[in-house]
RNA sequence: GGUGGAGUGGCCGAGAGGCUUAGGCAACGGCCUGCAAAGCCGUGUACACGGGUUCGAAUCCCGUCUCCACCUCCA
């Protein structure tokens, strides 16, 4: 069983084969902590999550390493606009992002380093291209150090391009580049334009870093030369994943052995992005559907495809997820619980999910498992009915959608005394509903049921008896 | 102009030459139920268009159309 990964890098499925046996260091672009996050970043992290999920399952020690960008051109506009101190905004939007991982059930990365706290690294990493000759002092006294890009003949490598074909930005700042196409390593610091808090020293002058070093830098750190799985979202792979390649390898780095880059989430067929304007923030849907519905949908697809976000589209996964859950609760119900630790996955989902990660292929599985499961629950509890349950939790836990996992509990200290209340009440409406059934009153019966219908409790009639759900 | 990707049934969404009826949602029929609900069994409508290769094409080739992502702000 070897887990089989897409590169982009080579542009074809490869069986992972990991830098040191047993374990696999993964880093994934996080976020630059400019807004808070929307559906589109979210769907990064569960996708690097279950990703994660599988290589523990293969038994693999996982070094998870998710970068904070909290200082760039982005992050200065935003705050001035907000009038707000850049460091305040970029906090404020990394305890978002992880409000955002904990509401959708992702595990925390084993480290989240920020780009301010690795500055020393990254000066390093521009004294070697300047050593190598890969880098130069912009000749307009601006202090800005630039890579250049026409010293490292792999450059493009990463997204097949080269460099004549490439379009000039239009918006592009030629001053003091050697190439148009040559990227900042290091911005001087703009006195009176920028915030004071917003340089460091370097040999060059103050300033702060350019994009793309950051990554290079802490990857560096964590990971050291070479390591696993770069990965991030589909529209990083050009210019950032790029220059982080050409500035690493041209430092003498071998860096990733494969590039790992999920497909983009869409609203009204343009990506979601936080400059269209068109995006759908986490925190904002949350309150239409649950969370865990949320995550189903955003995993059920190939983490190649792109999803066109929508709530039509977002209901219809619920309803299929809730199939899911519905034998689930109604299995444990009749089992009084298993351990998701005893389940065995079977062999078409380890075969789906060993293939590049193919959750659907891997959910087909879980859902004909579910539909044996639901045939065996007709005929009430049994040690083949717990195995099928087992199984079910344990490869939705796989996933991260577990119903029955802590994470999904929200019931607080304070909601605890309403619950109680509420079970009570719904308790002596279900007995009166039993009791008419009993001497054949279906009216009355029937009259408690819509009652309780009309207040979204909804009553149905098992093998097991009687039960009823918050619908 | 350059580099990639996509178009599948009412909808979502896999598959990549024959042996998936993928799966799910919705619909319809049946079973179960006091009636429901849930569940189980069954059913229908597909591979953007035009050619070609092949015994056989959704899958390969050629052409056409449409859409998406990237080309230095982006997950």
């Amino acid at each position: 069983m070897t887990i089989r990964l897409y590169d982009t890098a080579t542009r074809e499925v490869r069986d992972f084969v990991p830098l040191v046996d047993g374990h696999v260091g993964i880093y994934h672009c996080g976020l630059t902590v400019q807004a808070a996050p929307h559906v589109g970043h979210i769907r990064k992290e569960v996708v690097f999550d279950v990703l994660r999920r599988w290589f523990e399952h293969h038994g693999y020690a996982v070094t998870m390493i998710a970068n904070l960008t909290d200082i760039d051109d982005k992050v200065l506009i935003k705050s001035a606009e907000q009038d707000l101190p850049w460091w305040a905004l970029a906090y404020a939007n990394e305890r978002a992002l992880h409000d955002a991982y904990t509401v959708l059930g992702c595990i925390p990365p084993t480290y989240e380093p920020r780009a301010t706290g690795h500055i020393p690294e990254m000066l390093e990493l521009i004294s070697a291209l300047m050593a190598k000759g890969h880098a130069y002092v912009a000749e307009d006294g601006s202090g800005d150090v630039y890579f250049d890009v026409r010293s490292w003949p792999a450059y493009g490598e990463l997204s097949r391009q080269r460099i004549d074909d490439m379009e000039v930005a239009a918006d592009a700042d030629p001053r003091g580049k050697r190439d148009p196409r040559d990227f900042a390593l290091w911005k001087g610091f703009k006195k009176g334009e920028e915030p004071d808090s917003a340089a460091w020293p370097a040999p060059w002058g103050l300033g702060r870093p350019g994009w793309h070093l950051e990554c290079s830098a802490m990857v560096g750190k964590y990971l050291g030369d070479e390591f696993d799985i770069h990965g991030g979202g589909l529209d990083l792979r050009f210019p950032h994943h790029e220059n982080e390649l050409a500035q690493s390898r041209a430092a003498g780095r071998r860096f990733a052995r494969y590039w790992v880059h999920n497909a983009m989430v869409t609203t009204a067929g343009e990506k979601m992005s936080k400059s269209l304007g068109n995006s759908a923030l986490v925190s904002e849907v949350v309150k239409r559907v649950r969370p865990i519905e949320l995550r189903y949908y955003l995993l059920a697809p190939h983490y190649r495809s792109v999803i066109e976000f929508g709530f039509d589209a977002l209901a219809e996964a619920a309803a299929g997820f809730r199939r899911l859950e519905g034998y689930v609760v109604r299995a444990s119900e009749v089992t009084d619980g298993v351990d998701p630790r005893d389940g065995m996955l079977c062999a078409g989902f380890v075969a789906a999910m060993d293939d590049d990660l193919g959750v659907p292929a891997a959910l087909a599985a879980v859902f004909e498992v579910v539909r044996e499961g639901n045939k065996l629950l007709a005929e009430g509890d049994s040690s083949a009915l717990r195995g099928n349950l087992a199984a079910v939790r344990r490869m939705l836990a796989v996933l991260g959608i577990d119903p029955l996992s802590p994470v999904w509990s929200a019931v607080t200290r304070d909601e605890k005394p309403v619950q109680d209340a509420l079970d009570a009440l719904v308790a002596h409406l279900m007995r009166q509903r039993e009791n008419a059934r009993a001497v054949g009153d279906f009216t009355a019966a029937d009259a408690v049921r819509d009652s309780l219908r009309a207040a979204g409790i909804d009553v149905e009639d098992t093998p097991s008896g009687p039960r009823w759900t918050v619908g």
